[in-house]
Parts: C-alpha cells; structure tokens; sequence
DNA sequence: GCCAACGTTGGC
DNA sequence: GCCAACGTTGGC
C-alpha cells in the first residue's frame, strides 16, 4: 500500500464537503506529474492525506482511501466545465481521476509549520516542491504525521 | 494581495 | 530544442 498527499482548497473543497458527501472523484487535475501518479501509481486501498492549501495556515486535516483507480476525466472534454481541454477527447484521454472515500478526520490538525519544524519530513515534497498538489508520502513519513495528529 | 517558484506555451 | 513570456499555485 502506498500514501498520498492530495491538496485541495477549502474554499473549493474541504474535508468537511468531502465527509458529507463520503466519496468524491478528484477531478480538475491538469498538472501532468500529479496526472501521471493517477494514472499509473495509485491503487486501490492507497490512504490519502488530505491537504488544506492555500490559506492562512496550511494544515492536513483528514484521512482517505482510494477506491477506484483511475479512469479518464470526462469534465476535461465538457465545454460547460471549468476544466475543460480542448486537447482531450473521450478517444484519446489526457486527463484521469480516481475515486477517494473519507475515513476519518484526524484526531488533530497538523499544521504546515510543524511539519517544517520536524527534520524527519524535510524530505516530503510538500515542502520542496509547493505546486504539486498530489503527491507521493514515504511511510515513515505518513507515520510520523499520524503520530503528531494522536498527540 | 504580493510574489517566488515553477509549469506551459509558442515563436524562432 | 531553446527560451521568453505568461499563467498558476500556494505560502506568507
């Protein structure tokens, strides 16, 4: 089993959407790297740590899974959505999603500043590469977050 | 709201 | 295939 880091903006979509409507596809993801994770890297039963980005105090809130591998997004070759490409077509695909369900929200919020005060994740993209919005986590990684979460 | 970092686009 | 211009992300 592998982790994930999927970010998203509150103002956009927050756990707390995400826990009401218990699933959701991730779709809108037109960054090709974050594109070729979907595509080719995450499995089923992967866990998702899901991101708040973008605002005043950046933290991880909550826990996911994922329960369908990807699968192309069909809002890319919707003229009405936002996230419409002209370069993708129902033959020929460029952008995928998969599906996450909400576990649970975690015990306490882990903050962005904590997580650059502790020399154990200065390894995680989140802080090397601040665009990606997702993004591989190492176990140990997901680990000690959980850890600073139950405490 | 600013702006650094970085990805994408397109002219050459 | 280079790189300037431009757009977006996201921390602050």
């Amino acid at each position: 089993m592998n982790y994930w880091l999927f970010k998203s903006e509150p103002s956009d979509y927050s756990f707390e959407n995400f826990i009401s409507d218990k699933e959701t596809c991730w779709e809108g993801i037109r960054n090709y790297q974050a594109r070729n994770f979907i595509r080719d890297d995450i499995k089923i039963n992967d866990e998702v740590l899901f991101y708040h980005s973008n605002i005043s105090e950046p933290h991880l809130v909550g826990l996911a899974k994922v329960i369908r591998e990807a699968y192309p997004d069909h809002y890319s070759w919707n003229k009405e959505h936002k996230y419409y490409d002209l370069k993708s077509s129902p033959d020929n695909p460029r952008w995928f999603m998969v599906d996450i369900k909400a576990i649970k929200e975690l015990k306490r919020i882990v903050y962005l500043k904590e997580i650059k005060q502790e020399p154990k994740l200065s390894k995680m993209i989140l802080l090397n590469n601040s665009r990606l919005s997702i993004q591989p986590v190492k176990k140990c990684e997901r680990d000690l977050i959980i850890k600073m979460s139950n405490n």
